[in-house]
DNA sequence: CACGGGATCGTCT
DNA sequence: GACGATCCCGTGT
């Protein structure tokens, strides 16, 4: 079943982002239905988190959409190539978010392999917040888009496995943020314990 | 597997 | 004008 507002709309974001684990995002892009289970994500908080690009209220043309309704996708581009992909999540005016950092492929695996110029679904794939996001079609075109609207081109689903998931998640620092000082230590990565999917970045 | 460097451009200072 | 919530490829072990 679709995620629907009320399970975005929530706090804490750490909270999300560790439900999230076990979810199915779900793209319909280009006429191609592709779905992939999250294995990790990061949570990024509006207030007391340096790393989160809307801290301190800053709001810029960039960040205005973390500041949308919970479930709202936040895609922005990263080193110029990449497109990362987000979900804004706690009431519209509150810019907490979770990043999506790799999804095992279940479905569609072939459109995956072609938008990523493969042939063989190693881990490459979809590990990863740029290349699972190339691999479901997702640019930020899409920044701004409501996974809460019936008939969306993205959606995240929930198959009953979340549930069943959350004991064997495991926690860690975020990656990259290293400009975020203190911050930079928050335990916000979570991932799949085991799981071949998680991004290789340490 | 570890590492080092280059790619590439929107965003904010 | 500087810098990324990254990835890929080459080289070396």
């Amino acid at each position: 079943m679709r995620l629907e507002r009320a399970f975005f709309e929530r706090s804490p974001v750490t909270q999300i982002a560790r439900e999230l684990i076990g979810m199915v995002l779900c793209t319909e892009i280009e006429g191609q239905l592709t779905k992939g289970r999250i294995v990790e994500t990061e949570a990024y908080a509006a207030v007391g988190d340096r790393a989160c690009h809307a801290h301190l209220g800053r709001f810029t043309r960039r960040t205005r959409t973390m500041y949308e309704a919970g479930g709202t996708a936040y895609i922005y581009l990263c080193y110029g190539i990449h497109h990362l992909f987000n979900v804004a999540v706690n009431q519209k005016g509150v810019p907490d978010a979770v990043l999506i950092r790799g999804v095992e492929p279940l479905h569609g695996v072939e459109t995956m392999l072609e938008r990523r110029g493969m042939v063989k679904a190693e881990r490459r794939l979809t590990a990863g917040p740029g290349v699972l996001s190339q691999a479901m079609g997702l640019t930020t075109a899409f920044n701004g888009h409501d996974l809460c609207t019936p008939g969306s081109q993205i959606r995240i689903e929930d198959d009953g496995v979340s549930a069943q998931l959350q004991d064997a998640i495991e926690t860690g620092p975020r990656v990259g943020i290293d400009y975020a000082g203190e911050d930079a230590l928050l335990p916000w990565r979570y991932w799949l314990s085991g799981s071949k999917w998680k991004s290789p970045a340490k």
